[in-house]
DNA sequence: TCGTAAGCGAGACGGTACGTCGAGTCTTGCT
DNA sequence: AGCAAGACTCGACGTACCGTCTCGCTTACGA
């Protein structure tokens, strides 16, 4: 998810006058940009995420960079939101579905670098809050996952209909995020198994 | 809690000779900054805690600053430092204490500044490992006290002897954390009380 | 006198083929490049004669302009060049055409945005040399009056034949130019006439 | 002559708390931005004179520059202030001092790279008024040689008393501003012998 | 009449310099 | 030794302009 200056007109069909005056936007430059953006985060965080460096390392103009991303902070949401989506299980067992779900997250977290990028951009949310709705947008999307997960869940009877998803996923991803972000401790398979274990005992009509 | 150089207090019995040559330093002017930087973070978060603006606001040189704290992480956790602690509760009833700690601890959050500086703080983690270890201890030291409710709750038999502590409290503080840091919502009592209902009924031997 | 690339005017005689292939270029854009650009730099000289601002003025775009004129110094040059010359004047006395002639010029240029626009482009001399020469074209032709006005007094016997005129143009052209362009001293009809005054005491056989 | 915000306070004597506060500007690296901006615009006029560029061959910083000079334009007048003044002759002729004081300076403007830099700087004019009072004033103190010379003649007799001693000085300087800045044809002795020749014929009593 | 070469508006592009700002350090003279 | 003041280095920031380029459209000649 980029951030153009002009987007979010929402999904025109057959988009008749969609071509523009002036020369289009090179594609091409835009995902380089994005790759090295990648690059330099996973380097040095998000203190080496520096847009002369960045420039010069993708081979373009410092225009160039803000004509697509007005700060550090939207660039740096954007390489976030190309991090790869993990399957969507679908057992038909609420346990197994959530472990797997959350396996697949946590395995992309743990052999990327977004965890110090997440952190620097929760430093931002303080000071921009444009940043700060752009960056709920993108964990909303992130959590869209767990909720369809959780209504199955709902719908198979194995949670009663009631429950309050939006507090259950709290429950599921506030410790995961915890340790990611403020404690730095290590979030492996046995971690998320627990969490799901406990919020399982806490919800669930048949505990299995 | 100051991060002087020359720490090492309670080493030196008998302090004959504590008198060092030289000026001594002004613990007034300390104070003075510790208040300023507070309230340069409460208006404008962690990018307004400027050294030159600091300086000039406390009427004090940016050599004394950085006399008494080596970088401005540094500082903002003195400054997250001087947050009160909530009163230790001790009714003799697990969740009795856990709902009034925690009531007690988002009441501090919830009218004080603390949670911009503490997302920035987060930030900072990526780019300085000796910040991050400072902000572990302080994290630590804001845990204690749910330690202790815990362990007292271990103690007279409402928790199990076997229970890991440590992912409890991952558990209880981690949707705290995620809605203060991460998503901004509102962290109410109610919210709270859920957190310690699901906890216990995951947990307890007697869910009461 | 602009500087099409494509000149090569006088030579072509009865142009045939002069007819290119393709959209011929428009001469009423031209002119309104010139008019705009003359008015950019009588509001801020040269660093207002900005390609961008021009082209938003002018509703062209900054390729037609380049086609045109390559540089901002070329740009510069043709508007000096659109300057009024003032009218020869030919009374039969070196002392009156003299004065006449002066006068004119120093009328148009005191009523016009030439003087920044000159020292501009006196400024670029030494960055541009191709534009220094074509200054120097520029400056020639306007210093041809003034040669044809003393040739004319050689020729009457007002002035030795032996008179170097290139130094006597000097020393009437360069009091002149030391005001407008260094001291920014104004140059008024009296200053003219007394470097009339000192040139023909100097030079004139008969000092009327 | 530089232009420190903070000076001119003139001729204070046995100035007393002339001491402010604070680290003392460093004379030194003074010079070198000098130094170094006068090789930088001997090498590639003004627009080589380039703030990045300028700071790195002065090992110091840009800050350091903006500082003591605001711009380009009050750097280079600075360093026009730099080159050396001719002596002042007096040898009892005003033709005599004349020839001397003229033949140096053009000794002194042809072997430097005065001339670029003069030029740019009159291009600036334009643009920045505070500029042209600081080019005006070091015009002014350049005349002041002359102006001596010429009075010592009026105090001789060789000038009438009611000499417009600034329109002569126009009429000396003028020839030689107009070849230098305009024409850029080469300022010699013998041009200059001839100017002094005119302005002689024109205005002395004895013209020897 | 229709193809095609050039002109055209729009605006993205790589470069380069600008002037500003904040961090952390250093250098004065005074206390 | 601490202190206020303020200069210092370093390096990123975001902006602006230059001159070039790439689009899709328009114009008018010549086949």
């Amino acid at each position: 998810m980029t951030t153009r200056d002009s987007d979010g007109r929402g999904a025109a069909p057959a988009e008749p006058t969609r071509r523009v005056r002036g020369r289009p936007r090179s594609d091409e430059i835009e995902g380089t940009i994005l790759k090295v953006a990648g690059e330099l985060l996973a380097e040095g965080g998000f203190a080496a995420l520096n847009f002369d460096a960045l420039a010069a390392r993708a081979r373009c103009s410092k225009a160039t960079i803000y004509r697509r991303w007005t700060s550090k902070g939207h660039l740096a949401v954007a390489t976030l939101a190309e991090l790869p989506d993990p399957a969507l299980p679908d057992r038909g067992d609420l346990r197994e579905d959530l472990r797997e779900l959350l396996g697949g997250v946590i395995a992309i977290f743990n052999q990327s670098s977004a965890i110090p990028v997440m952190q620097s951009l929760i430093g931002e949310r303080a000071r921009d809050p444009e940043l700060a709705d752009l960056l709920n947008l993108a964990f909303q999307a992130k959590r869209e996952g767990l909720a369809n997960v959780l209504r199955r869940g709902v719908a198979r009877g194995e949670l009663p209909a009631e429950t309050d998803l939006e507090f259950l996923m709290d429950l599921i991803v506030g410790p995961i995020l915890c340790r990611y972000l403020c404690t730095g401790a290590p979030v492996v398979e046995e971690f998320v198994d627990e969490i799901v274990e406990a919020a399982l005992t806490s919800f669930a009509l048949r505990p299995s």
